[in-house]
RNA sequence: GGGCCGUUAGCUCAGAGGUAGAGCAGCGGACUUUUAAUCCGUUGGCCGCGGGUUCAAUCCCCGCACGGCCCA
């Protein structure tokens, strides 16, 4: 929209200016500094702001002072009855966007939100001084006024402001999305946010939601006597997890950095440094496709617990989503997506292998010998490389057949340590790890273990690893020697999990899409 | 990365190989208790972009861009 695209050029190659020059043409060349627009709305809005500035209207005062809000209103007034408003000679203020305007000439309703919600106000000719109301009169739906008056309900009992004056706080220049239907464009609603969320009340009402939910786990944590902390998002290496990394350099360094992937290495050393119990809520980066469930740049909280194992980490889990559960929904079981959730503990515990076995339909040989995973894997259209180890076989298989079918909240347990090269090796078998994944509504929602604090089994993991990298695998993680020397000092004996935020979010907001939840999700750049 | 679908007025959507339609918004007018206010009149379109087929393409074909869903 911003400015005209040039005349497209023939064949020639010549600016083609035999053409008849179309009637916006003229519109192209106005002095910079303007707003150049093609659309005869905009001219409108211009012409109405030139004549508002000769009127000596401020366009953007910066005096506007609201003092109530909307939702203060009615919480003080809801229930209050015609007659007693009558009553009431208290004055009220308030700012926010004009929504929508009823005028009957020497009368209207118009309609105010704030970033509480909506309410009615009454601006009529006889009230306002005659200079407010052809103020009024010019204003335009999308503009942010203020306006101060009692209250009265009107005919249709409908709480309502009777402005005694009225203001302009900022004008808008273009118009507002359809006032029925609002904005359902998507690519719309996400590159330009501040569309839906001034049109849509329900995306308002997510991120609220979005903001009360992760205050609550912070309470969560800090009762439970965490310290929250910060750690780099810019890594020489980025390690803790399996994934690939965004690159990304530093000029005066001369070196390359790595959006993290995790924060996880990193807490660990905290914990080493004897903080014990930290958590962190921020993003993470990671180089992948995006789906529904995938946003490249997604918030995860982390957390280490010291002199605990994890399956302290499950009841520990249990608590935290009933918490939620009950301040959000006053109850613990809840719908997503037409699916009712019930979140009361205890939540089913499943082993990968119980799994493999009742849900994926293997035999027990498939899950030991080789050669067979291979071949249920191949039957199944797994994803697998020649080289992956048996354990990689059966998560593959896992993902494929498994995880869809956990729509209640289960804790999957005993995972194969050549997935976990950060997980301490379970003391009853060496080829297993103390882990365990949370599944709810089909999706890997955290994923927790006892942390690996043997530095030199840590060592060996990392060998293992990249010799998986060399076999093709740029997932795989990379040797951290530095990590190992601080293990080398000794790490209490800790639990840590990993929540993704986001997709516990839609969970708790009925969301289908995680760009539904993220406010600014990830989307290609327009080109042109 | 692959498959399918979408892109028409500011917004929400119809449409059809032959001069582009509606509702809302806008503009002009009437109207002092409306609730998507109503009534009368009216403006507004490179039909995503680039090729091709055709007497004629917004429509059919090919490519591209962006988005959505599914799959990897």
């Amino acid at each position: 929209m911003f400015p005209r695209k040039r005349p497209s050029r023939g064949p020639s190659g010549q600016s083609d200016l035999t053409k008849p020059q179309n009637k916006y043409s003229q519109t192209d060349f106005r002095k910079s500094g303007e707003i150049m627009e093609d659309s005869d709305l905009l001219k409108v809005r211009l012409e109405k702001i030139a004549a508002l500035k000769t009127a000596g209207v401020d366009l953007y005062p910066n005096d506007i002072k609201p003092e109530n809000t909307t939702a203060e209103i009615f919480e003080r007034f809801g229930e209050t009855i015609a007659a007693d408003l009558a009553q009431l000679t208290d004055k009220f203020s308030l700012a926010g966007r004009l929504m929508a305007v009823r005028n009957f000439g020497k009368a209207a309703f118009i309609k105010i939100q704030d970033r509480k919600g909506l309410i009615q106000c009454y601006v009529a000719k006889n009230i306002l001084s005659e200079q407010d109301f052809s103020l009024f009169k010019k204003l335009d739906i999308g503009d942010i006024v203020y306006v101060s008056g009692g209250l009265f309900r009107t005919k249709t009992d409908e709480l309502t402001i009777e402005a005694d004056s009225i203001r302009l706080a900022s004008k808008a220049i273009h118009p507002l999305p359809e006032k029925w239907h609002g904005l359902t464009d998507i690519e719309i609603r996400y590159r330009q946010r501040h569309l839906d969320l001034i049109s849509n009340p329900q995306v308002r009402e997510i991120f609220h939601r979005r903001s009360r939910i992760i205050k609550l786990i912070r309470e969560f944590m800090d009762s439970h006597d965490f310290l929250e902390v910060e750690t780099p998002m810019m890594q020489p290496q980025a390690g803790g997890a399996v994934a690939r990394p965004f690159k990304t350099h530093h000029n005066a360094l001369g070196q390359d950095f790595y959006l993290r992937i995790a924060p996880e290495l990193y807490l660990k050393r905290l914990v080493t440094g004897g903080l014990e119990r930290v958590y962190e809520i921020n993003r993470n980066f990671r180089n992948e496709g995006i789906s529904t469930f995938h946003n490249p740049e997604f918030t995860m909280m982390e957390f280490y617990l010291s002199y605990a194992t994890y399956t302290d980490l499950m009841s520990f889990t249990e608590e935290l989503f009933a918490s939620i559960a009950r301040n959000i929904f006053n109850k613990l079981t809840f719908t997503y997506q037409g699916q009712e959730i019930d979140l009361t503990p205890p939540w089913r515990r499943l082993s990968v292998k119980d799994a493999l076995l009742q849900i994926a339909g293997m035999e027990p040989a498939d899950l030991t010998d080789y050669e067979r995973a291979v071949a249920f894997a191949h039957k199944a259209g797994c994803n697998i490389r020649p080289a992956d180890p048996l354990g990689k076989i059966l998560m593959a298989i896992f993902d494929e057949f498994v995880e869809k079918k956990l729509i209640q909240p289960t804790f999957v347990t005993d995972y194969p340590i050549a997935v976990s090269p950060l997980s301490r090796k379970s003391d009853s078998n060496p080829d297993l790890v103390d882990r365990f994944e949370l599944y709810i509504s089909g999706r890997e929602i955290a994923n927790a273990f006892s942390e690996l604090n043997d530095p030199a089994d840590q060592r060996e993991r990392f060998v293992q690893q990249l010799k998986e990298r060399e076999a093709g695998d740029d997932e795989a993680h990379e040797m951290d020697e530095d990590y190992i020397r601080v293990l080398e000092y000794g790490m209490p004996p800790t639990a840590g999990e990993g929540i993704g935020i986001d997709r516990l979010i839609m969970l708790f907001t009925d969301s289908a899409s995680i760009r539904d939840v993220i406010l600014f999700p990830l989307l290609r750049t327009k080109q042109g």
